[in-house]
DNA sequence: AGCTAGTGAACAAGACACAGCTCATCGACG
DNA sequence: CGTCGATGAGCTGTGTCTTGTTCACTAGCT
């Protein structure tokens, strides 16, 4: 699809107005752009993530000649993926079918994942403290399959998690973060998927500035 | 940056009315979702493009429990950077300035690129020729650092670059690579884009369905 | 105010990226 | 609407980087 085409597609939602619809996609891309550029992470809730990372100079090789050549350290832009957009991208979970120009945000579609997240939750970490291993494959690959209905007993599982973890990282060096993690909540309300994702780069040197 | 902070910048270009700006923005990422899940790659010059890719089924492994377990194949959404943003971000190139609500396109700017790019090109040739690394990385380097003004002596190397070509491609069955140089012309010229990066084709399976 | 999504870390394996070159298409301008 | 030209995509091969998992907290969003 080309930029033509998106700005037609986009002049739906603006009463046919093309001329609208390119202003707003190129001010949308320009503004997002510019805070990239200026080193700031653009974190669009639902959407993603677009980061400028810094790639150190590394060696490569050109794979036609096989000839290395070192490409100095660069900053490269990185878009992260939100939950939702693997979602509906992965086929859960499918828009409202809104396309016309209104209805901003679904009513139902949040609730119900929110309810099924609890369950999902539990039922997993629950996996893990019975057996931490065989077992849990089979039960916790069950949940997932039917994470579905909105959730049967969710309070049920409550129980205790964290037994088994504790500090499982100290990863680098004086600063300790935190953080843990995510609870993936059932993406679509029937079919979904489960699922979970999460990722991490191994201690890296963290950086530096946050600048403005 | 939070969305909310995206759609205050974005509210400059609106005559600082945020509700457009959060139409404009939900309206460009929801069309884009919608087209990239449809398995429609959103390619936007100068940007990047999104992507719907398939990842098949793989046996990962448990950090904790050392458990393998199988993530089924899924469709993950991916951007890939333009030519430009790449440029922006890593700091060649900076955007005109443009930041209220006018101006859509700057008059001279492509203008430039283009009066530049043969030549720039002719050189990157010319330059791997004469020594196919040290000295082109060098060249390429200044430039970039010294961008503003428009382009030194770049007509000088003019010459004969396409000696070195001719049928090259065989592509893919013929072993032949040439190879050669490269040299990316200046990135930034003046404002104009720069690189050279390309890729091509070569005839693959085109594409599958263009739909309307 | 309530709740959700995002993040981090370690380990392993797969996937993408880079470079350079070329063609086809998109995009912008008149 | 037409044209000029820049931009995007791919192959190939090596290697780095990313993904995937789990769990809990916190900040941001509605």
């Amino acid at each position: 699809m080309n930029k033509t085409q998106l700005i037609d597609a986009l002049a739906a939602r603006y009463e046919g107005n093309r001329k609208q619809a390119a202003h707003a996609l190129e001010s949308v891309l320009d503004t997002i752009t510019r805070e990239v550029a200026r080193g700031e992470k653009v974190a669009i809730t639902g959407f993603g993530s677009f980061e400028k990372t810094v790639r150190e100079a590394r060696m490569v090789r050109n794979p036609q000649t096989g000839k290395q050549m070192k490409s100095k350290k660069k900053a490269v832009p990185r878009f992260k993926a939100g939950q939702e957009l693997k979602n509906v991208i992965s086929g859960a979970k499918k828009l409202p079918k809104l396309t016309a120009a209104n209805m901003p945000k679904p009513p139902s579609v949040r609730a119900v994942a929110a309810a099924a997240s609890a369950p999902a939750r539990a039922a997993g970490a629950a996996a893990k403290k019975a057996t931490t291993k065989a077992p849990a494959t089979n039960a916790s690959t069950a949940a997932k399959k039917a994470p579905a209905k909105k959730a049967p007993g969710k309070k049920a599982s409550a129980a205790s998690s964290s037994t088994a973890k504790k500090a499982t990282t100290a990863t680098k060096a004086g600063p300790a973060k935190k953080t843990s993690a995510a609870a993936k909540k059932a993406p679509a309300k029937k079919t979904s998927t489960a699922s979970t994702a999460k990722k991490s780069s191994t201690a890296k040197k963290s950086s530096p500035a946050k600048k403005s």
